[in-house]
DNA sequence: TCCGCTCCTGAAAACGTTTACTTTGGAAAC
DNA sequence: GTTTCCAAAGTAAACGTTTTCAGGAGCGGA
């Protein structure tokens, strides 16, 4: 591939002069100008990458760690994160931890390496992004906290989420309701399994450990989860599913056992997906404003790579209940 | 950032010496050795990858230009080429050209200024590519190809696949079946609308270019295009859309007509979804071995950048038809 | 004692840019 | 005609690695 020095000997002409043509610098006059433009053109010459990176000690790149490329709302995330980092003609370094600790750890590494500008991350393990922030490369964490972790975040709140999608099922009459949660290692699953219990509490219904089931993220979690809470004796009357997948999931599992929704068990979604509303009955869910905190997040990293000194700040948006009609009141007996 | 040079000096040994070390050379006999491993450790130091990528005017990355990252299909084609590069130990940039051709031309450029090992690209335009390939950076397209150009590619093969679909919806008695296409200047929605005019020259039966509606390949498109279907008097019996966004804007506007499937109308989405299966009724779909077209690619791209001499290769994976309860034949009249 | 060999380490070049500094040449001013 | 000044273009250093080549220490054998 044809360098710098290639165009400017063949243009006969210094490379310094190719280089300033090459960054519109206006001092270079035509009849040189004209030529190199010429010349770069036929040898279809282009500035390297990765020389430029080089000498400007910089990459024009934010790195983005998610934890599932194929779940829904990480994807909305990173088209959010896409959007603004090509506003601002970045490129996005995609990484996918897979929920996978050493993975996470891989991937940050590698970004750490490469000199990312900034990166954002959907952190899997507890401190894998501490290296990264001790390096004082701009980092945003975004779905989930960590704590004692000293970073940008923006997130969901949690606990406000699963406790509406929890009281409206207690308003409908429900006292067994099941919680298809996520593992309590993450935030997101400690906040909404709290959330939930704080409205079974707020309500002074008894806790049972028996109707809360722990599954992975995807949907054989929530599949294996609900299929545990349709085993209990007496069957719950209602399923608050902690995300997307896992309530995909959760309708696979009450699906298989010829259980009608919402006739005989009620069902809440977390994060609101488009089909949610074409099932039968469309589904009843907490809605994240999951572009909006992409946006956030990506707008954060953003400004503080523009200032290392503002202040460290925690965004926490507001979830939405959307009453469809996959709850309703409990059978009788 | 420490550099290779800051932790020669506090060794006391050459940057040649600490580099040999970073490298594992095993001539570095263990008193220097321990000595540099502990400054390193005690500066925090990584090597710079900038410099690296420099020096061996190669960069372990590669790229992933894909048209709607909000697609499942693509995410899951992401998935496979994230876990193929992950094995090779290359990371992906990612790129959403979101069918823009601006968009994708940008993207290449970039591919091409950072000097990418090698892309994978899902082509939206007939001439973005060309510059890579041109460029002797190997290429894989994949989904989709253009004409004319020399590349591997790995794609579905959409005629068979609008062909049985078809097919199928003939057979049940179906004779008014509307296409919900996708733009013809790429050539997913050129073959699938072939195989679908296939099939039904196929059965004698009489092309009506009112029963074929276009639209672009998200919700949006499909929506739009059934509802125009839906207008026709008479009305089709059925029902195939071309892409699995697209099925589900086309099950919007036949569930906003209260229409029912299938006693009114069939429907066969095309690339089958997890969720499909959970509508009422469960959707027929065309499925595609979607991970494994993402796999293969990967590979097909890998095998290429070690032997730029093998001979091109145009891999196409074959479809499948499930058949659910969102056909049946036409209602009598 | 000296040669030659091996083994470890160091010096320096190279990768392709950008940019601060220097040189050149021509025109204006005297 | 000489000096001065300015614009335009060139020279060379720097960015952080890796790697080739060279140097030197240690040691065995003659």
């Amino acid at each position: 591939m044809a360098s710098i020095k290639d165009v400017a000997s063949k243009a006969g002409v210094s490379v310094a002069t190719v280089s300033r043509v090459l960054n519109n610098n206006p001092r270079v006059k035509s009849p040189a100008r004209a030529r190199i433009l010429a010349t770069i053109d036929q040898l279809g010459y282009q500035p390297s990458g990765i020389a430029r990176n080089m000498r400007s000690q910089s990459v024009r790149v934010i790195g983005l760690v998610i934890s599932d490329i194929q779940n829904p709302f990480f994807t909305t995330l990173v088209r959010a994160v896409e959007d603004v980092a090509y506003e601002n003609q970045y490129t996005v370094l995609l990484c996918n931890s897979d929920e996978d600790l050493q993975k996470e750890q891989l991937y940050i590494d590698v970004l750490s390496r490469e000199r990312v500008a900034g990166a954002i991350i959907v952190p899997t393990g507890k401190d894998a992004c501490t290296p990264l922030v001790n390096a004082r490369v701009p980092v945003v964490m975004v779905d989930r906290t960590v704590p004692d972790l000293v970073a940008d975040a923006v997130v969901l709140d949690n606990v406000a989420g699963a406790f509406a999608a929890t009281k409206h099922l207690i308003e409908l009459g429900h006292r067994r309701i099941g919680l298809v949660g996520a593992p309590t290692s993450v935030s997101v699953g400690r906040e909404r399994q709290r959330g939930y219990e704080k409205a079974l509490r707020a309500s002074k219904l008894k806790l049972d450990p028996r109707l809360i089931c722990i599954g992975n993220f995807k949907e054989q979690g929530g599949y294996q989860a609900a299929r545990a809470l349709l085993e209990l004796d007496p069957r719950p009357t209602a399923i608050l599913a902690v995300n997307n997948l896992m309530t995909l999931g959760a309708c696979q599992a009450i699906s298989e056992k010829r259980l009608r929704i919402p006739k005989d068990i009620s069902v809440i979604g977390f994060d609101d997906m488009p089909w949610f509303a074409l099932l039968t009955p469309p589904l009843t869910a907490v809605r994240q404003p999951t572009y909006e905190i992409g946006i956030q997040a990506a707008r954060l990293l953003f400004a503080r790579m523009q200032d290392a000194a503002r202040p460290v700040e925690t965004r926490v948006l507001k979830p939405e209940l959307i009453v469809r009609g996959s709850t309703a009141a409990p059978a009788r007996g």
